[in-house]
DNA sequence: CTCCATGCAAAAGGTTTGCACTCCC
DNA sequence: GGGAGTGCAAACCTTTTGCATGGAG
């Protein structure tokens, strides 16, 4: 019954901790609440938050264990390290579908966006075959409406 | 004669010093170290080598003060924060041409790269009349030559 | 002469680590 | 049963802040 969800149009994918088992990463019940805090996509949580959220079902749980968690999923390529600036570290879930992310230099609200026709980005030629690209991040900054009202009192 | 370099091609630029006394910046013996420490182009120091560079030419300089000068030149534009994932946030002086940033994950050597005709990035159409775009952060991560040597041993 | 910038030191995040103990496979 | 994962607490690194002093304009 929390299989179900997540299973629209993308790319076939499955849920984190599927993939995680299928990986046959060892399981434990501090390691699949951190897995689940982390679900969904558009989420781009700190590691304080994803401690919170597991707090909340596994109440002995503690920082360090999110934080090595963290760490390894990084290292395993299942979410990716966003440093967004201003204070910590933010960690996104999403790895299967491309995507950038709007970032508001206002209210810091965060949001995942997708890269239509109009846009491609190459690595300059002179680059090209000196370097092994393994993936290419991007942030627009600016201000979302909101922000923008509030900035001309 | 610490004048005529950089007067090279680019744009009728001038180093950060120049245009910090144009606007009516007030200068002290700190300040000048530090905006000289961050002279260059393609450089991209930490706060922290930002302090080693300048306690060089100045002992008594303080990392407060330091802290306190990059952030005032951030928000002055003149000088860019780069989260570039670990550790600690760096600074990148070159605001004047426009430029991207290409990481080797092994060794962590930053390097600026100029887009070529490829590339063209646009905020995707759907947010474009509701979010005002200010810049855009781009940073390519992969392997340098040395390291994806290194890494197959 | 008047602010603003500075130094110092302490505190405030954020993250990592050492070690004994637990429990998944 | 063995080795990887965990909790706790302390250490570490980076950055910010309060307050008294000093120097630029």
């Amino acid at each position: 019954m929390a299989t179900d969800r997540r299973m629209r149009g993308a790319t076939k994918s499955s849920t984190l901790l599927e993939r995680l088992k299928r990986r046959g990463w060892r399981l434990t019940a501090q390691r699949r609440v951190i897995a689940e805090a982390m679900g969904g996509a558009h989420v781009h949580l700190t590691a304080d938050e994803v401690f919170a959220r597991a707090s909340d079902r596994l109440p002995e749980i503690s920082r360090a264990t999110v934080y090595n968690t963290l760490n390894e999923l990084a290292k395993l390529g299942e979410i990716t390290e966003v440093a967004l600036g201003s204070g910590a570290k933010r960690y996104d879930p999403e790895t299967v579908n491309r995507h950038q992310h709007l970032v508001c230099e206002g209210c810091g609200i965060t949001r995942d966006v997708h890269p239509d026709g109009e846009s491609r980005l190459a690595l300059p030629v002179a680059e090209r075959d000196r370097f092994t690209l393994n993936r290419v991040e991007i942030v627009f900054w600016g201000l979302c409406p909101k922000c923008v009202g509030a900035a001309r009192t």
